[in-house]
RNA sequence: UCGGGGCUAUCCAGG
């Protein structure tokens, strides 16, 4: 089972979801881990809804999912934004006899609930999270920026600072997505340097894009240009 | 004792 499961998780990381089936089809003792890999196979390969039909399925075989089977059925009901099926999930977890929310799946909660719409909800328990990861700070920070408040986005990123949690590449693609997208256009570049000086982070190409539009949108066109030809010395 | 599964962004694809 351990090796099946292994190979189910290969066979999903290479992008073949199909072959990750007709292993666990033929798998004879099926554990919460081999469930739970192929959950999160289907919640990243677009079919989330297969995935939380999966989850029904382990739990009608009497399985008592544990802390990652829940963070992925939870995933799948983000991608579906399905608030019903999130919230009755969460409720099915804090049923639990035993704690099992780890700092994985409370961010996997927030995420539920902001990803659904549900703001108010996610900024609540993220604010009375005990131990905020990196991780969650990308959780409520993508939920501002996908939601348009760029104002609370840099809220955020100096919240992040004084808590001394580090940034990292995926934070700075939503701070800058958010910027781009309401049209605040003074944050950017100076975003932009801090990532690389303050915390070293080489910027990626989706950075570039979104400091290259920023910048175009600005009317900034001097620099965006400057921009674009440092680009093209650079080795690669 | 050890070992297989878990959360976040952009782009792309799908719709």
């Amino acid at each position: 089972t351990v090796l099946e499961t292994a190979l189910l998780d290969m066979y999903t990381k290479c992008g073949s979801l199909e072959d990750a089936r007709t292993i666990f089809q033929r798998m004879k003792n099926k554990d919460v881990v081999c469930w739970t890999a192929l959950i999160t196979a289907c919640a990243q390969q677009g079919d989330a809804k297969e995935a939380l039909e999966l989850y029904k399925e382990m739990e009608a075989q009497g399985l008592q999912p544990d802390s990652p089977a829940y963070t992925s059925v939870l995933a799948a009901c983000a991608s579906l934004r399905d608030l019903s099926q999130g919230k009755a999930v969460h409720a099915r977890i804090l049923d639990s006899k035993t704690d099992i929310i780890d700092d994985i799946l409370q961010n996997a909660i927030i995420n539920m609930y902001a990803r659904c719409g549900a703001l108010e909800e996610a900024t609540a328990l993220f604010l009375r999270q005990r131990r905020r990861s990196s991780n969650s700070w990308n959780v409520i920070i993508a939920a501002y920026a996908q939601h348009g408040h760029p104002e609370q986005v840099l809220e955020l990123y100096k919240g992040m600072a004084l808590e001394g949690a580090e940034p990292d590449s995926i934070t700075f693609t939503s701070i800058l997505y958010a910027f781009n997208h309401a049209g605040v256009h003074k944050q950017g570049p100076v975003c932009f340097k801090a990532m690389q000086e303050d915390h070293g982070i080489s910027p990626l190409p989706q950075h570039y894009n979104c400091m290259i539009d920023l910048l175009g949108r600005a009317g900034r066109l001097d620099e965006a240009e400057e921009l674009i030809n440092s680009l093209n010395y650079k080795p690669d």
